[in-house]
DNA sequence: TGTACATCAGTGAACGCGCGTTCACTGATGTAC
DNA sequence: TGTACATCAGTGAACGCGCGTTCACTGATGTAC
């Protein structure tokens, strides 16, 4: 699997595990995770299924790069954020849009597990890059003489408030109900704010 | 598929429905909603597949029975919750015990959605069996000028607040996180308390 | 610049697997007289 | 009480489907001399 590192060769490749990465996601969107078939996505792009043996060792590990690659995309933007505002709000619209426009991605990350694969380790660091810059925004704004705990408690509270407000939305379990998710998720990240003392 | 309405044949097959739920619920547990398989519990039962069409006319309806029946199971303890101490905080551990004894059936209701298959209407009216006596609990409390809509506007923000800490504990987000998800929890449950104004 | 060679993307056939579902049937169980 | 009949649970073979994955191969592309 020793691959050439540049060349029209290597930018070939990495052209062709574009365009299959593009294609799960299609399919992830249309018939979830653990609808993902190598099979389909070869036929989809005029190719024999085995052909795709030569991107990837199995199926899992397309999955793997498709979590990863997930992973990143949120991190580079949280990340992207913080460097320009480092604000509670900006982070958290920031995420609401980003799942918003990738339901399929914010629920293959923070949703119910696909059954039978388990995540690889590296996930693990960059699930950290995401929390790190909201755990700094939310210390940033407490009084100077909070503890480290309350600035983690706080920050684990803001991630379950919003994911509670996120999944319910991106699963439809808001349909049919008279309110608008986008201001009930606002008011769910003002409802954190230093000034009111809820501790 | 007009059955017997009582007699030794239909206490039978109210037997062999009851196993083949229970044997689903173990493979859903075991391998997601989505590999729910006929032939699989059709095998565990000493049976043949053709044989369980005697009893569901398709996959698809043991599914919705299934979920059907863990709305049920729910709402009624939720009820039976409120009909004993009509509180916030029971109905809420009265929830929170109930989906971490049934993690799949919980995320089957609440969850990432099954792809490709669609609730029935009588989800609906099972949900708000749920949600009805949280809502009236809320409402309760409140001071008596309060309006409907805050009320209504209290218990969804309940509901969100839940369902993020309980589905990020449910799918093992929070593993190698060093808090209490049952603090988080009764603290979430608390922090809506009538007396802590954040409106 | 031309040629010989190595690399490697993609093919086509094949494997075994498990799935939902249908069909004609057998044989046990319950019912009516 | 005994017998004839109807009901119906379950079988076994078969259907077509899509999946992941392997293997020996062809032929185009890039590289070294």
């Amino acid at each position: 699997m020793t691959q050439p590192i540049e060349g029209p060769r290597a930018r070939y490749r990495q052209q062709v595990r574009d365009e299959v990465q593009a294609r799960a996601w299609d399919q992830i969107s249309h018939d979830g995770a653990s609808a993902l078939s190598l099979k389909a996505i070869a036929g989809q792009m005029g190719m024999t299924a085995p052909a795709l043996y030569r991107y990837y060792g199995s199926r899992d590990e397309l999955l793997t790069e498709l979590i990863l690659s997930a992973y990143q995309d949120l991190a580079e933007l949280i990340e992207r954020t913080a460097a320009e505002n480092l604000a509670v709000e900006a982070l958290a619209q920031g995420m609401r849009s980003w799942a918003l426009e990738n339901p399929q991605r914010y629920l293959l990350l923070y949703g119910t597990p696909v059954p039978g694969y388990n995540a690889p380790p590296a996930a693990t660091s960059l699930a950290q890059r995401i929390f790190a810059p909201i755990h700094l925004a939310v210390a940033e704004r407490l009084p100077v003489d909070a503890s480290e705990s309350l600035a983690f408690q706080q920050t684990v509270t803001l991630w379950t408030r919003m994911h509670g407000v996120l999944s319910l939305e991106l699963a439809g379990h808001f349909e049919g109900m008279q309110f608008d998710p986008a201001e009930l998720f606002a008011a769910e990240v003002r409802s954190l704010s230093p000034d009111v003392r809820d501790q």
